[in-house]
DNA sequence: TTCTTGTCGAATGTCGACATTAGACAGCGG
DNA sequence: CCGCTGTCTAATGTCGACATTCGACAAGAA
């Protein structure tokens, strides 16, 4: 049994997590210090201390003096965000696309149907596993430091600020074209084309978002 | 006269940034609350405000229960921020390269003469400020908030960091013939040249500070 | 010797109170 | 009616003190 140590301010950053993920709290909603503080019953130093963390991984915008605010982000910026994931997600498989076995790109493919058969079922839950197993496959091989301190971020951010889109979107013709063009450019080893392929992936997830926010 | 409001909290930043700047502060030091309190004449909660925004920007490491502190990047560490920085820039570039005038290109042109000039005289000051408005006159076209946010981090990171590594790299024909390099791609508009290329240098410009520190 | 264990110091984690400031709003004057 | 100004409130900014925990080191046992 491990033995789990958690602070406050680790308990206050899930807590706002899960805050976010049931609708309790939204774009342009403040996050009150004294409030939250009152209602977790303890002191607004640990909170204050989740709030950077917060700010740090996108979820949260600072205003000195004046508070802290989930980001209400335009269409612009919400595209920009998708771009910004598929410009670094996309040299990330392409720079390790030699490293995937046959094994591996079989599973991405099957990853694929799994994702078009579930979207047909309206289960919305098992597509995102297996997006989600998808996605992580597809940069497992990379070992930039940097670059997967930036993906994991945006990946945090998008997921948890939009995932009540991702429903909406889920056409499963398209889920299943796009995410098997990402496949199939990994199995051509044409690193021009994965890049191309990847990017484009997110360009236009991020402009359906976009359009829903509209 | 533009009245300045100023917090405790940034007075601490730029003082960070200055111990770092001078040399007084570096790679594995730890930075004490209490001590650094102390020296400034405030309380411990600024300076913890100012730790999380330079833990943000990478500058500081931050270990749970134990401490802040300067971080001591390995070569491969090293090499993979320039690399991961080639990544957000060279797409920047090249997605807003037709937004370049011939008198702009010509300029990035006289700045690379200028830094070559200098690097002949050895005027680090110099090469580094017309290496600054060279970088930022390429990136200035683009407006990918996102894009942005992270290029600026990792910017300000590898400068505060590497500073006083620069003066040895500066090599007056390597210096002129990358910098050309990128000014000619851009001239050329050729999409793929140009990430090709700015992707380059920064893995270059990595790989040679990460020599140094072997 | 080497591993374990206990103690201790110093650093961060947390607390509650006070200081300061941004934004709202009412009242005044044009 | 419109804009300015002063006041008020609620939120963040800061403070000093106490609680907790990591890491080092010394003492003891195998």
């Amino acid at each position: 049994m491990p033995i789990v140590k958690t602070t406050y301010k680790d308990q206050v950053v899930d807590h706002v997590y899960q805050l976010l993920l049931q609708g309790n709290l939204g774009p342009g909603d403040q996050i009150k210090e004294s409030l939250l503080a009152e209602q977790m019953g303890i002191s607004r130093a640990p909170i204050r201390e989740a709030m950077k963390e917060l700010i740090m991984n996108g979820l949260v915008d600072y205003r000195p003096q004046v508070g802290n605010f989930i980001p209400v982000l335009s269409p612009k910026q919400i595209i920009d965000s998708y771009t910004t994931r598929g410009i670094l997600e996309g040299y990330a498989v392409m720079e390790t696309c030699d490293k995937f076995s046959a094994e591996e790109i079989e599973k991405l493919e099957n990853l694929t149907s799994q994702m078009e058969s579930y979207a047909h079922k309206k289960n919305q839950k098992m597509v995102v596993e297996a997006g989600g197993e998808f996605h992580d496959l597809l940069i497992s091989k990379n070992d930039n430091v940097q670059l997967l301190e930036y993906t994991d971020r945006l990946s945090l951010k998008l997921h948890i600020l939009f995932f009540k889109y991702w429903g909406k979107l889920y056409d499963p013709t398209e889920i299943a074209r796009r995410h098997r063009e990402i496949a199939e450019s990994v199995k051509s080893r044409d690193l021009n084309l994965i890049e191309q392929v990847v990017r484009q992936h997110y360009v236009e997830t991020g402009s359906k978002i976009a359009a829903f926010k509209e």
